[in-house]
RNA sequence: GGGUCUAUAGCUCAACGGUAGAGCAGUUGCCUUUUAAGCAAUUGGUUCUGGGUUCGAAUCCCAGUGGACCCA
C-alpha cells in the first residue's frame, strides 16, 4: 500500500464503491437493464431429469449469499423469489477472464447466470455455469450468514435485509401473501364481487376507535381515515350488489403492541339473504379451506400457549352469558348490581373503570379473563347488544343480538353479524352510542338505510390476526412488511 | 402515559471498575464437486447521545433517544 492510497480494506462500502469505479473505468455497467432469466430458482430444480445431467439449460438470476472459493472453482448460491439455488462455476468453462472478474464479486450483489443441472456427488441439484455476469452491484454488506439479522428495530425498519438473510421471515411473509390471494379466490368462487370503497370520509364509523385526521387542501375540508369498511359496503348492498368484500387497511389511532399495528388489513364480507348462522360456515370453510389448500395441515402450533389448535371437524359454539356465568360462578350475575359486578371484576384483579357501564365492566372480564383461554376455534354468539349497534337484535331475547365472534388462539378473529336493516332501529342505536357527539352519526348511511337494504350476513376477518395464527408468529409486526415504528 | 429489559466492529455476540475481544463478513495468499467448505496471515471501535461519580467508566449514577416486553 503506498503512501498515497489509503487503507480502505476494512471498509466495506468503500471496498465495493472502489470495485464499482473500476467496472465503470473498464467499461462495464455495473447495473444492468435486464437479464433474460428463464427459470426462477425453485422451477430450474424442478427441470432437472434425474440421471441427467448436463442435459437441462437454464438461466438463473439472484442475489448471491454464499461463496464457496476453491480457487480455480466455487460453489455458490444465488437467492430469488422461490429460494436457494446452487451454482458451480468452474474456470475452464468460464474463460480466464469472465472467471477473474466472477471472483470479484461480493456476497449481495445480484448476477445473472446461464448453464446447465447436474447433481453434485452430495446430491444437490446445482447450475454448472458456462457463463454469468454481474446484473446490479451491491454496495453494502450483508448481514451475518449464519445468524442473520437478529436486532428487532433493523429486521423491521430494513425489512428488505431480513427477507434475504431471515429464511423463517421470507417464508413466513409469502405466506401471508398466498393466505390474501387464496381469500380472495374462495370468495370470488362463491360469486363474490371485489369492491374498493373510501379512505378517506368525512365520518369515522363502524368501530368505536379513534382516528387519524387529515385534511383535503383543494375541498377546504376535514377528513378522517377509515376506522372500518362496513358503512360503505352496506350503502352497496342498498344498491344491489348482493355479495362483496372488500380487503382493505384500515387505520386506528391508538396504541402499538404486539397485537396492534395503527394500519392494518381488514377482510369484510356481506351476503344478501344470509345470517350470521350462513356466516358460520362461511368462515369454518375459508379458514378449513385455508389449512387444507395453503397450510396443507388441520392443526396449528400456537405460539403464545404452546397448545395445538385443531381446525377440523366441527367447532365449538357457546352463548356469550353463558361463557360469562362461568368464569365468575354465579349464575344469577345479569341481575346483579354494577357495583356487585365491579366488586367481582377487581376480585379476578381487573382495574373497572368508574365510568364504566354495566356491560362494560362484564365485557372487561370477558376479553381479560375470558377470551384468551378460548384456544380452540369457538364460536361465542348472543352477545350483549349495546356490544355492537350495527347487528339484529334476537327475536327471543331483545337483550341480544344475532351474532358471533370467532375466537381462535386467544384472539378474535372473525366477529359477524345478522346485519341490522332496519332504518329507524338502527337510527336509535347509533344515536344513543353517540351521545353528545351526535355529529358522529353517519347520517348519509341511515338515508341509504331508509331505500332499503337487504337482510344481510356480514363478517370481518383481521387479516393481519388471522396471519399471526397461521403462521404462528407471535407479534403482529413479523406478519406486516413494514410494521409502524416511530420515526428515527 | 407507567414499569422492566436493552443499545459494544458491517452482522451475531463476549468483556461486568483496571490495555475493548471472538465468530462471520472484509483484505492478502493456497485450494477445480463444496455444504456454516478448509488452511495461513491480516485490517477494522465516538462501546447510542449528553452530563456526573472515580486515580481510572463499555461497566456505577442521572437525563435523553431508539427498540423489546408487561401494565394502563
Amino acid at each position: 500500500m503506498s503512501d498515497t492510497t489509503p487503507d480502505i480494506s476494512h471498509d466495506q462500502h468503500a471496498v465495493r464503491r472502489q470495485k464499482l469505479a473500476d467496472m465503470r473505468a473498464a467499461g462495464f455497467d455495473p447495473f444492468r437493464a435486464t437479464f433474460e432469466q428463464t427459470h426462477f430458482s425453485g422451477d430450474a430444480l424442478k427441470a432437472y431429469v434425474d440421471g441427467q445431467d448436463y442435459a437441462t439449460r437454464v438461466a438463473v438470476a439472484g442475489r448471491l449469499v454464499v461463496i464457496r472459493d476453491m480457487g480455480k472453482s466455487q460453489f455458490v448460491k444465488i437467492l430469488d423469489q422461490q429460494g436457494l439455488l446452487q451454482l458451480y462455476v468452474k474456470k475452464d468453462l468460464v474463460g480466464d477472464e469472465a472467471y477473474a472478474a466472477f471472483k470479484k464479486l461480493d456476497l449481495g450483489d445480484i448476477i445473472g447466470a446461464a448453464g446447465t443441472l447436474f447433481k453434485t456427488k452430495t446430491g444437490e441439484i446445482t447450475v454448472r455455469v458456462d457463463s454469468c455476469t454481474l446484473v446490479s452491484k451491491a454496495l453494502r454488506p450483508l448481514p451475518e450468514k449464519w445468524h442473520g439479522l437478529a436486532d428487532p428495530e433493523k429486521i423491521y425498519r430494513q425489512r428488505y435485509l431480513d427477507l434475504i438473510v431471515n429464511e423463517d421471515s421470507r417464508k413466513r411473509l409469502f405466506l401471508r401473501s398466498r393466505i390474501v390471494s387464496y381469500v380472495r379466490q374462495f370468495l370470488e368462487s362463491r360469486r363474490f364481487l371485489e369492491v374498493e370503497t373510501p379512505v378517506l370520509q368525512g365520518v369515522a364509523g363502524g368501530a368505536a376507535a379513534r382516528p387519524f385526521q387529515t385534511h383535503h387542501n383543494a375541498l377546504g375540508a376535514d377528513f378522517v381515515l377509515r376506522i372500518s369498511l362496513e358503512l360503505y359496503l352496506k350503502r352497496l348492498l342498498v344498491g344491489g350488489y348482493d355479495r362483496v368484500f372488500e380487503i382493505g387497511r384500515n387505520f386506528r389511532n391508538e396504541g402499538v403492541s404486539p397485537r396492534h399495528n395503527p394500519e392494518f388489513t381488514m377482510l369484510e364480507v356481506y351476503q344478501a339473504y344470509s345470517d350470521y348462522r350462513g356466516m358460520m360456515e362461511l368462515v369454518k370453510s375459508l379458514l378449513q379451506g385455508l389449512c387444507r389448500d395453503v397450510l396443507g395441515t388441520s392443526e396449528i402450533k400456537h405460539a403464545a400457549s404452546g397448545q395445538v389448535i385443531n381446525f377440523a371437524g366441527d367447532w365449538r359454539e357457546v352463548r356469550y352469558k353463558d361463557l360469562v356465568r362461568e368464569v365468575v360462578g354465579d349464575s344469577d350475575w345479569f341481575s346483579r348490581s354494577k357495583d356487585e359486578k365491579a366488586a367481582k371484576a377487581v376480585e379476578l384483579g381487573l382495574y373497572v373503570d368508574r365510568k364504566w357501564e354495566d356491560f362494560e365492566i362484564t365485557q372487561e372480564i370477558f376479553s381479560k379473563k375470558i377470551e384468551p383461554t378460548l384456544i380452540q376455534p369457538t364460536f361465542v354468539t348472543h352477545l350483549p347488544k349495546e356490544l355492537c349497534p350495527l347487528a339484529k337484535i334476537n327475536l327471543d331475547d331483545p337483550s341480544v343480538i344475532d351474532v358471533f365472534e370467532l375466537t381462535i388462539g386467544g384472539m378474535e378473529i372473525a366477529p359477524a353479524y345478522s346485519e341490522q336493516n332496519d332504518p329507524d332501529v338502527q337510527r336509535q342505536m347509533f344515536e344513543a352510542q353517540a351521545g353528545e357527539e351526535q355529529q358522529k352519526v353517519d347520517q348519509d348511511f341511515l338515508l341509504a338505510l331508509e331505500h332499503g337494504m337487504p337482510p344481510a350476513g356480514g363478517m370481518g376477518i383481521g387479516i393481519d390476526r388471522l396471519c399471526i395464527l397461521l403462521t404462528g408468529a407471535e407479534s403482529i409486526r413479523d406478519v406486516i412488511l413494514f410494521p409502524q415504528l416511530r420515526p428515527e
